[in-house]
RNA sequence: GCCCUCGUGGUGAAAUUGGUAGACACAAAGGACUUAAAAUCCUUGCCCUUUUGGGAGUGCCAGUUCGAGUCUGGCCGAGGGCACCA
């Protein structure tokens, strides 16, 4: 067996890599881009499996005469960097230079085929300086504003969390229970592209279902009307918004939010005071939130149905009604909203059936119905189809001028302050006459300054001696810094548009470029993006292209591919505590002992790699120990792409074992004798590689690198067979260089190298595969619907010369002769299918 | 509660989109080579049969079809998203 070191080769083909670039200027443009990772210390496997995935659509791309973009920068702002900084005592600059510094060359190591020239990272002030520029634009468009509200305030981080960022009421990187808070903020509003990022979903061809459904329902439309109703003897209008007007006659009561305007008349009455604190309190804690009762405060006042002249309809302020989502006010039909009906339940207030469940209606509701069903008890509404029954009742009120028709969305505003050091100054300033303005564009970036104190109490900015005090520069007058930084996924959310030209110096991108590259013909990166990142993303192009005319693509990303997680057991010692892996000999597939003293190690379930389980392996060491080519191989080959894989130390040696042999074979075709040659051997061996050049270039345009690489072995172990059979030197080495190309975005290493052996001077092109070399087809035989055979025959033959030629020599014949055939199935080249009566 | 996705060997998974179920790999058992071990190679994998063969079989129940892992309806189970959104 010839060994070959990986390490060296790999070595080798990566100084190649780092001079030959994927462009190719006469081909169509591909930009793949893959999420760019937070420099948090070193890869880790998620970003292995990542960055092999990219790395072999952009090659095989490449291969195929595609002008490829693959760039790669760094998500280098946030809080880590911050704590780190205090434990350190380091700078989270330096910290997370030095991180960009480890994780770069591990990245290298791996031979992605990335274009480091047009490496950015967002903590340089050369990329933030062009964010705050897109930041006053965006102000100057009307997409920024400042707004007091109730905030998601993460006790953890000390800092503001947008919607997006509360996960079950939790942190999304924290896991803290996130608290209300009213702070003053700055917002970008997304809501004003509400309704373009939903219909624009549907242009999104290459994106998951999965994650446009997502995106809906967090935008989540919803059509219905505003009602005014007259509060009885005031002079107030409470204006209600409901997408069920068809059920107006089945009011009981009016609830509202306890901020809704109206609460100022009870803002000295004790008794709503300590209502308004229990309903803030509810929504701090998860099991609150899962159990939250329905709570009302009976204000004593009546409102007038609209319809029902003589009817009065109890007002409440209730906990379940938001005042950030419609009006803050609701009429409650208890027959037909669950929520009602456990709230007039609750209070003993009328419940009025006025659509029809197909049921008796004496008959006493047990629950709110909520299907479709004729409208009763409800005058002039009488008789109609819920359906029609909304559009009658919505013209009747806009005839009345007591409401209109409304649409509205879920999505709120994208809040963006953050009370933090490591983030992108917000370039605005506070003058002393109260009025807030942009720093002039020329002083732009607003740098963070390098001497700070991390363990000041609060903003630490704001802490800052001198930092936040400067001048209006057209007036001259006294103002102050805004001291909060942006949320770090406004970083995130345009990097895509500047590596299009990452060193334009005088705005954030090179127009013509931009408009050549963009949008990113296929991105890959995690799941756990499909609201947050990818629908800033999209609201930041949308904002862009509001100012910047003359950009040709309205959304960011064309194609997009959500790949899994990485998975692996846990394992705790007898007491409890997390062990690494390589802590741990396991004995067999369900038990395991620790090594350093021999204990009983208990094993758990396959979970996604993290730091707190100590469940991870590590890259490097794997890499060094097996090789790149091994690691992506094997992150490749067990799962498809988009489903966990679990990691295998077993799994790892075996791809190192079988690239061994494909090096072994490839070394032993090169020394191989000529040999007879019978040219239909020949022939049949060409068209056999053929097919497996069809196979790969399906599977990879499919994502399905773990049928490649399944192909892959099939293919070694045909050529392996054929060795020594009577096909030419010739004919064997220059099929062998097409399999090696067809390699080269698994495993650009050894692929190369082998190419390298057979004097390839051509690395850049990928085989073509012939159709109809092959002309004998693998037909199904079967009797009654059963398969009794599998016959290779030629191609095209019809159903009289298949009938002639299973008589003949299959073994299903014996079903047939003498037998009478009723019917006969028969679909080319697939499938004949003999039914004979019984 | 609402919405979505998925159920195939001991395990990860293939299956030309309605046409050979379990490719390929991991693990296991048996065998060959070896003084032995490692490495390597081969075989096996549910039931009946010594073999040739034959049968059952893709979560469960029904349906459509010459033919269903794939389509339809119902049930069961797992995972994910949203959650007082009016």
């Amino acid at each position: 067996m010839e060994r070959i070191s990986f390490q060296a080769v790999e070595k080798k083909w990566q100084k190649y890599f780092s001079k030959n670039k994927l462009y190719n200027e006469k081909g169509k443009k591909f930009y793949c881009l893959e999420m760019f990772p937070y420099p948090s210390g070193k890869i880790h496997m998620g970003h292995v499996r990542n960055y092999t995935i990219g790395d072999v659509l952009a090659r095989y791309k490449f291969l195929n005469g595609f002008n490829v973009l693959h760039p790669m920068g760094w998500d280098a702002f946030g809080l880590p960097a911050e704590n780190a900084s205090r434990i350190n005592n380091l700078h989270p600059k330096t910290w997370t230079e030095n991180n960009i510094k480890i994780m770069k060359s591990q990245l290298k190591m791996l031979g992605l085929s990335i274009d480091w020239n047009l490496e950015i990272s967002t903590c340089d002030k050369s990329y933030y300086k062009h964010q705050q520029e897109i930041f006053i634009d965006f102000y100057n468009q009307g997409l920024v504003s400042r707004k007091e509200t109730y905030v998601n305030w993460d006790p953890v981080e000390k800092t503001v969390l947008a919607n997006e960022q509360v996960i079950n009421g939790k942190g999304w990187r924290s896991n803290a229970i996130v608290e209300r808070k009213k702070l003053s903020q700055w917002f970008f509003n997304i809501t004003k592209f509400s309704e373009e990022l939903l219909n624009d979903l549907e242009t999104l061809k290459g994106w998951p279902e999965k994650v446009k459904l997502m995106q809906k329902n967090w935008i989540g439309k919803s059509f219905g009307c505003e009602i005014n109703f007259e509060v009885e003897n005031k002079k107030e209008i409470i204006k209600i918004f409901t997408t069920r007007p068809d059920t107006i006659f089945g009011a009981s009561f009016i609830a509202l939010s306890v901020d809704h305007p109206l609460s100022k008349k009870f803002k000295n009455d004790n008794k709503f005071l300590r209502f308004k604190e229990s309903c803030n309190k509810t929504g701090t804690t998860e099991e609150a939130l899962a159990n939250a009762d329905k709570l009302g405060f009976n204000t004593e006042l009546f409102a007038k149905h609209p319809f029902l002249p003589d009817k009065k309809i109890p007002i409440f302020f209730a906990n379940f009604v938001l005042m950030d989502y419609g009006t803050g006010a609701i009429f409650g039909c208890p027959a037909h909203d669950q929520r009602d009906f456990e709230f007039a339940t609750k209070y003993k207030l009328e419940i009025i059936q006025v659509v029809s469940d197909g049921g008796s209606q004496n008959n006493k509701l047990q629950e709110a119905f909520t299907g479709e069903g004729k409208i009763i008890n409800s005058d002039f509404l009488n008789g109609l189809a819920v359906r029609e029954a909304k559009s009658k009742i919505i013209k009747k009120i806009e005839e009345k001028k007591i409401g209109k028709s409304r649409t509205l969305f879920r999505l709120k505003d994208w809040g963006i302050s953050r009370q933090r050091y490591w983030g992108c100054p917000i370039p605005m300033i506070y003058l002393e006459d109260g009025s807030v303005v942009p720093v002039d564009k020329s002083e732009l970036p607003i740098e963070l300054p390098e001497n700070i104190n991390l363990n000041s109490k609060g903003n630490p900015l704001d802490a800052h001696p001198d930092w936040k005090n400067t001048v209006h520069k057209s007036t001259g007058k006294k103002a102050l810094r805004e001291t909060d930084t942006l949320d770090t996924f406004v970083d995130s959310s345009w990097y895509f548009l500047r590596f299009c030209s990452p060193n334009h110096k005088n705005s954030p991108f090179d127009q013509e470029k931009i408009n050549y590259w963009m949008p990113v013909d296929q991105y890959i990166g995690g799941i756990e993006h499909a609201i947050l990142h990818l629908l800033y993303s999209r609201f930041f192009t949308k904002g862009i292209s509001k100012f910047s005319k003359d950009i040709k693509f309205s959304e960011p990303f064309k194609n997009l591919f959500t790949q899994g997680m990485v998975c692996h057991e846990s394992y705790k010692d007898q007491s409890g505590k997390w062990l690494y892996p390589n802590e741990v000999k396991k004995i067999n597939s369900n038990s395991a002992i620790k090594k350093s003293d021999n204990s009983k190690v208990i094993i758990g379930p396959a979970e996604s790699m993290s730091k707190s389980k100590k469940n991870t392996v590590d890259p490097e060491t794997m890499i060094n120990q097996y090789g790149a080519d091994a690691v992506r191989w094997f992150i490749l080959s067990d799962s498809p792409p988009e489903k966990d894989v679990q990691w295998s130390d077993t799994g790892v040696v075996s791809a190192n074992k079988f690239l061994q042999k494909v090096w072994n074979l490839n070394y032993l075709i090169s020394k191989r004798e000529e040999k007879d040659i019978d040219k239909k051997v020949e022939v049949n061996f060409i068209s056999k590689i053929n097919s497996y050049i069809f196979k790969i270039d399906k599977s990879i345009n499919n994502f399905r690198f773990n049928v490649s690489i399944a192909l892959f072995y099939e293919i070694y172990k045909f050529l392996k067979d054929s060795v020594n059979t009577k096909i030419s030197n010739k004919v064997f080495v220059n099929s062998l260089k097409d399999i090696m190309k067809l390699m080269i975005p698994f495993i650009p290493h050894l692929a190369h190298e082998c190419l390298e052996l057979h004097n390839c001077k051509n690395f850049n092109n990928w085989p073509k595969f012939k159709k109809d070399v092959l002309d004998e087809i693998k037909l199904a035989v079967q009797i009654n619907g059963k398969t009794r055979d599998i016959i290779t025959i030629k191609k095209d033959l019809d159903e009289k010369e298949i009938f002639n030629y299973i008589t003949l020599n299959s073994k299903a014949k014996k079903y047939l002769i003498d037998k009478k055939i009723g019917k006969t199935i028969f679909v080319k080249n697939k499938i004949i299918n003999y039914i004979l009566p019984n």
